[in-house]
RNA sequence: GUGAGUUUAGCUCAGUUGGUUAGAGCGCCAGAUUGUGGUUCUGGAGGUCGUGGGUUCGAGACCCACACCUCACCCCA
């Protein structure tokens, strides 16, 4: 939870409206003038009536945290964080109104090394899940460089909102929209070699140098971009990676590079995303110190693992042998058996009643136990349990070292 | 925030122009098989038909309001 001043304004208009509210306690409407609450606006009566809000993400906390805990922290400081964030949204398929972000900063230096560190970041984690992933990669000085080339500089987010949809509705509507959000023939007809940049990312950015040649942040954004990629190639990174000048993101506090990760075999939006921040310590009193940060969804993550069928077979099984419960003495008999089996590192349990040995194999067959241990008169007095195999059906009478060891030889 | 759709058994769904006791498959429970699971067979339990109101002799079905969920747009992880 946050005070509302802290989160307001960052995430942009959009973003603004997605904030949860918190209803101020006690008797919140007595702060409030009649002729405010009378004219029903709500955007006024707000203001008196919620000071509190649910985090929106995991960027704008953090940086609060970092300028509160400025004289603890050594910078460059790298964090990482597993939390819940709200969002006032209608939710829907791979939307949630709350979600789990795994954050992952670093705050206190301007090197670009850092940016390319978490692309590595990025890399290892869907690599090891077995997701196969494309990075694209913008950088805000160049959108602004744009916006200032085409002689709109104070247009940006409705260029970057528009332009966002050239995939989606193609050239056509695009400038149609652009029409419609106020910007001139001329402004739009100077951005046309913009949207039909083609070729790879060195490519792109050749051309990007020429028609940007004359604004000094658009140049800046670009040389950005090129030691990101050079950096990146540097350190061996072996994943997509791809110049998009289409992405915006709707959050403010960006102004250098801007991240987003998509999984190529599913229609999942985005699955992890992020950026760098100049200033936003700023806001709480400490200017200069730049972060840069990506975030991963860790839902939208889940969806796609669900979706492709990549959790492993074995994550569903945590027993590797089940002890059938035959009464009173045997289970006493049983719970020394079972300390032993832990202890030789197998997970072993005991079926907590006496219910019928139907219940008790079907049991082991629904959580697909591979053994079933049975321990009843017999057994207590020779001391050669029967050990079987659910699989197969196999049935052996051993002692209990010679069981451990049975199960042990099919676990490796 | 805008728009659309859904809501009937634990789950997935059927339910005709309004008509008697609301169905199926799967699952669950029990038995066939009192120390042996997955298959099969037999039997059984389980429903305020989302909520509230209305029309009607009669509403799961028609009308109204609300709620919830789902989906799309917007935006995003």
């Amino acid at each position: 939870m946050e005070n509302l001043s802290t989160l307001m304004g960052k995430y942009g208009e959009e973003g603004d409206k997605l904030l949860f509210k918190i209803l101020n306690s006690g008797d919140y409407l007595k702060d409030v003038n009649k002729e405010t609450l009378m004219a029903a606006d709500s955007n006024k009566v707000q203001s008196f009536i919620s000071e509190k809000g649910l985090r929106y993400d995991l960027t704008v906390p953090f940086a609060r945290f970092v300028v509160q805990h400025r004289n603890e922290i050594a910078f460059p400081f790298k964090r990482y964080q597993i939390q819940p964030v709200w969002r006032a949204d209608r939710p829907q398929k791979g939307r949630y109104r709350e979600f789990y972000q795994c954050d992952v900063d670093v705050i206190g230096s301007d090197s670009l090394m850092n940016e390319t560190e978490l692309l590595k970041i990025i890399e290892d984690i869907y690599t090891r899940l077995g997701i196969n992933v494309l990075i694209k990669l913008n950088n805000r000085k160049i959108l602004a460089g744009i916006a200032e080339i085409i002689g709109e500089s104070d247009r940006l987010v409705d260029i970057t909102v528009a332009i966002d949809k050239l995939d989606k509705i193609g050239l056509e509507s695009v400038n149609q929209e652009l029409e419609e959000r106020g910007l001139t023939r001329e402004a739009i007809a100077k951005l046309q070699p913009i949207l039909h940049l083609g070729g790879d990312n060195r490519q792109k950015l050749l051309s990007l140098k020429e028609i940007l040649a004359a604004s000094q942040v658009g140049l800046k954004g670009i040389d950005e971009i090129e030691t990101v990629l050079n950096l990146a190639e540097a350190s061996g990174l072996n994943i997509k990676l791809e110049l998009d000048l289409t992405l915006a993101r709707g959050l403010n506090y960006y102004t250098g590079a801007i991240i987003e990760v998509k999984s190529i075999d599913t229609q999942m939006g985005s699955i992890c995303g992020g950026g760098r921040y100049d200033d936003l310590t700023g806001i709480f009193g400490l200017p200069g110190v730049s972060g840069v940060g990506v975030s991963f969804g860790a839902e939208r993550i889940y969806d796609v693992l669900t979706e492709l069928n990549l959790f492993p077979a074995d994550t569903l099984t945590g027993t590797q042998v089940l002890l059938v419960n035959f009464g009173e003495k045997e289970s006493l008999y049983c719970l020394k058996l079972i300390h032993e089996i832990r202890k030789a590192g197998i997970s072993a349990e005991l079926y907590p009643e006496m219910a019928k040995m139907k219940k008790q194999m079907s049991y082991a067959d629904d959580k697909q136990i591979p053994y079933v241990i049975l321990v009843g008169e017999d057994e207590m007095q020779t001391g050669l349990l029967t050990l079987k195999k659910m699989q197969s059906g196999e049935q052996f009478k051993l002692a209990i070292e010679d069981c451990i060891k049975k199960i042990k030889e099919i676990k490796e």
